[in-house]
DNA sequence: ATTATCTATAGATCTATAGATAATGC
DNA sequence: ATTATCTATAGATCTATAGATAATGC
């Protein structure tokens, strides 16, 4: 115990790391502040030189959650396929079975929805900008006559996807639950390629 | 205190159906039974011969909350408009800034999605038929040349609504927020109209 | 000397139970 | 006699703080 600001600074970005994580398996408000130090290998006692409180924690977990899918996305979005195909990608690997089960992993947009509407404002702002930002690179990725209409064709095929994927995990029918994701993905593809 | 058995009927009632309120409101572990309780005007100390466990009324309430969407959406499909106007009708208040805005009272399809994917089975029961339900219905006014295709084309617009609410819940940008409603429900019913 | 983490604990919850009270209903 | 609701409380959490310990860093 006792440990040098480059230890100190690992500490502080594996607890919102790992807080990240659990936050999207459990929900915000489904793990406490014990556990959440004992997965860094930590004691409770230590959280408070980390965070003000545990609002702090939630709104750069949030952050961190948002982050990690818009990762996702870039690496996607940096391969070389062409934009019918990358679309395609997109939706598929969003409308996955894998993207439903890895909720530690998710994309935030869907998976913290419910509670960053109930959350602080910082972590709310965090989603906006998100949002905002996978608006952007769908509405570069599709093709129409206006560019207000290739917009609003975005904002429908995220909502599209968001819903696809929340209802997906609610559903205790294995059968209802890929026949959501899959349609959705075949009509997205079929009205964006 | 003490009590007749049409009382305690309508205690049981009342309890269920204020849960079902409340955590649409401040999600399904927002709030605990003592308050919930004093909500129905009654004491805490009641509340386990009403219900075994909290997770008996979660469930229950749970069952209220997507019975209410459905009565609403009933009540929609019993007015004496045409397949489009119906459409277009549906669409239009579930995509309306009072249904984003009035948690207690909104579809639990969306609002408790999060939740109940992390609930218990009956609960993810209720929520699996009350998806069925509205697909049948969407179902039965989507024009297509065939009965699969108009089932995709339910479940998308479905996926649509509930993706567009949520995150138009999310954001923290009245702008954003509005465009994200108001996008959607123009896209929808160009593609269903 | 400073500080990252630890142990210990205060005070506020939360679910659930025990036993008392005051009605209903045979 | 039964029971719906009440008061009171047990026991388990949860956030946050206090003070000790053992390292870092001047």
């Amino acid at each position: 115990m006792g440990n040098s600001k480059i230890a100190k600074a690992e500490s502080h970005d594996r607890i919102v790391r790992l807080a990240a994580a659990r936050f999207r398996e459990t929900g915000i408000e489904g793990i406490g502040v014990a556990d959440l130090m004992k997965d860094a290998g930590l004691t409770h006692g230590g959280f408070y030189r980390h965070f003000s409180s545990r609002e702090e924690l939630v709104a750069e977990a949030v952050e961190r959650a948002l982050q990690d899918g818009g990762q996702a996305v870039a690496a996607i979005a940096n391969s070389k396929l062409g934009r019918t195909a990358l679309l395609a990608a997109l939706v598929d690997a969003y409308l996955s079975a894998t993207h439903r089960d890895s909720l530690a992993t998710s994309c935030a947009v869907t998976t913290l929805a419910g509670d960053v509407a109930r959350s602080n404002e910082r972590a709310r702002t965090a989603y906006t900008g998100q949002v905002g930002t996978y608006l952007d690179v769908l509405t570069k990725l599709i093709v129409s006559d206006k560019q207000k209409s290739r917009r609003a064709k975005a904002v429908t095929a995220l909502a599209t996807m968001v819903g696809a994927v929340s209802m997906a995990r609610a559903v205790n029918d294995e059968k209802l639950s890929m026949e959501i994701l899959k349609s959705a993905a075949a009509e997205l593809k079929a009205q964006l390629g």
